[in-house]
DNA sequence: AATCGTGTGTTAATATTTTAACGAGAAACG
DNA sequence: CGTTTCTCGTTAAAATATTAACACACGATT
């Protein structure tokens, strides 16, 4: 089964974690959630998600292990490009440009390096 | 009353929307909303949005137009860092590359040079 | 002015999501 | 060995989201 595109809050919210994360366990998926659900909520959450064929476990020391079926990599294109399309109608550049401007955002002189590479291999590439 | 973060599956579908177009009507809503939903029920997303401080409304010609509460560039900024932190653990340069890299994304030459001078304004700006 | 078309507000049924109680099995402990 | 303590599976109640029927207002049309 493919994974569901649409997934309610709380399965957003728990997709999110892993994709965080990389893997999941229930004990530390309750901690992370709001509100703290209990236990045996969180335990649902995890197979409903595993029943539409987004996450999938493991067992490990006799505990489950949740990981998601589609790629971290797949999954953070996807929502990228949605991101672009929604907020940035598209535009690479204005994209960039928040990043950049983010006050949040502290950048290494190895990612201005890494970044500027990026570029020059654009402009090789394109003629 | 401040926006909710989190939202339904169809309150979110229809947020994305209202970003995209900058503004929306029952109608253009209506149409683009998946599932062909009624008339009726769209009003009704469009209302709940309202009372929960994501949206407000303006009468116009009749018909009310809807836009959201907080800014597009707010908005995009949080969904950015958001997608930053989830998928690439908080590594800008990785965000550019995936979008450099994505075959999707075409680039003009003004977008390049565009970058270009991003980069050097951080170079600048850094020491 | 009666009727129609197009918009909204109100209300409520239905579907889905969210929550967690309860029970069962296995390992750890005394 | 019984008991405590983890885990998970099952089930169902409660809350929320989703849908749309119905009624009313207003301007245009005949």
């Amino acid at each position: 089964m493919r994974p569901k595109a649409y997934l309610s809050k709380r399965e957003q919210e728990i997709m999110d974690l892993v994709y965080e994360m990389g893997q999941i366990t229930t004990i530390e998926a309750m901690e992370r959630l709001k509100g703290s659900p209990s236990n045996s909520t969180v335990r649902t959450l995890l197979r409903i998600l595993e029943e539409k064929g987004n996450l999938n476990h493991q067992e490990v020391d006799g505990r489950y292990v949740y990981r998601p079926v589609t790629p971290r990599v797949t999954a953070a294109r996807e929502a990228l490009t949605s991101v672009v399309r929604t907020f940035f109608q598209g535009s690479v550049s204005d994209v960039v440009a928040a990043l950049l401007t983010d006050s949040d955002t502290n950048i290494s002189d190895a990612e201005i390096e890494r970044l500027q590479g990026l570029i020059d291999s654009v402009r090789d590439g394109e003629r």
